[in-house]
DNA sequence: CGTTGCGTTGAATAAGGTCAAATAGAGTGG
DNA sequence: CCACTCTATTTGACCTTATTCAACGCAACG
């Protein structure tokens, strides 16, 4: 987990600092929310294990997925700016989160100056990731959404060592869709033709990427 | 525009140490890039003056708009992550930026806490900013976005103590739909529906709302 | 005064949403 | 182990919304 949510290229003796950050380890249960939006902010979780959404309830009453998150992935970065969070976040399975309180992840990026480097490096990579939500809400067709929300996973998941082409989904087509703009019988759908066009196969919450290249020719050329 | 974007709450001494951040104040004439996506990321952009966009290129050759920034707001923070621009910014209106090189930021930023605590505050607003457009792009109707969008930038202006009820669109019908995940024709339709609706004024890119109400009420209630 | 870029409007079309019904699994209690 | 229930998923028929294509208007500018 260090290597993905914690600074590469940091002395041993500030390795060791970095202990003292993380103050507690604490499992959710699937279903729990980690925090709720709205709700004062006190820190960051890194996750450790296990898989989770975060959503933003609107005035009227919906809520939309605005992201997915897997371990070494850290959440609530939302919440420094207001000292509230603005979206909530929960638990998609099981799970195991580290907890570090913002005033100390402060006082020690102060003293570390690699940690510091590195916090906003993951804050940015956030703004960055988010652009790329909006790209994809913004000016691509349904096919292409779950393609590219497909790639994705596949790509985060190998970076965790897990198998980049068979897998398992945490979310119901309802998560997906909200995440992607699209009604969850449209998620279907496109699964559906998808699978007939050979380029995947889906059996509930299992997929199987069979064809990369198709997937990453219909991101890549097509538009609207 | 310290207030905006600036700390608030700095002591004096700290204000003096402010002036060195800002290296340079440039002059960017309309139509040109302050920098452009895939370009080396050097520092970031306090804007003076000016009304900007930020746009991402997609591989097929469209590029969506990601946001507009004006005076007091700062530009270039997802850049950090990879040390390089995702994003281009191009000016919308001549304009005037201060310019914060990265590596004196991140020094400073270590040896005043008020500055370092302000750095995390921006960066996540942006974060939520990017938040609000997935809700908008992946939830809302044609007629709630345009809605939400003129909301926004009432605001904005109001925040910068313009008229919030009248004001003038620096960019195009195409660049609004492009940020809103829509064509620019239906753009234009829109605009002109929520004119015979009477809720604002529309005479090219003069707009003025008239029925500030009606148009909160059109987000905070309808959905799809 | 024609050119050029931007904006508006109309008619036809396509993409995705809505409503409804059928099916498949997962979990539960008998 | 089986029947029962509940929720998630799939699929079909129909409808709404926004897009596409096309024509025209407006304003700025050389």
């Amino acid at each position: 987990m260090r290597e993905l949510c914690l600074p590469v290229g940091l002395a041993q003796d500030e390795m060791a600092r970095l202990d003292e950050l993380v103050e507690t380890r604490r499992r959710i249960r699937r279903g729990e929310t980690l925090y709720d939006a709205a709700s004062a902010f006190a820190g960051l979780y890194a996750i450790r294990s296990g898989f989770f959404k975060t959503h933003l309830l609107h005035s009227d009453g919906r809520d939309q997925v605005t992201g997915f998150y897997m371990n070494g992935e850290i959440l609530g970065m939302d919440g420094i700016s207001a000292s509230r969070h603005s979206c909530g976040a929960t638990a998609l399975e099981d799970s195991e989160i580290c907890f570090i309180p913002y005033a100390r992840m402060e006082e020690l990026s102060r003293e570390l100056p690699g940690l510091q480097h590195h916090f906003y490096r993951v804050m940015s990579r956030e703004i960055v990731r988010d652009q790329g939500v909006m790209m994809l809400l913004g000016s691509m067709r349904a096919e292409e959404r779950l393609a590219a929300f497909l790639l994705n996973l596949s790509q985060r998941l190998a970076a965790r060592s897990y198998s980049p082409s068979e897998f398992h989904l945490r979310m119901t087509r309802e998560e997906i869709g909200s995440y992607l703009g699209l009604k969850l019988e449209t998620v279907s759908r496109i699964f559906s033709r998808l699978q007939e066009e050979g380029l995947i196969s889906v059996q509930q919450r299992h997929i199987r990427i069979d064809d990369l290249g198709g997937l990453r020719k219909l991101i890549g050329q097509e538009h609207c």
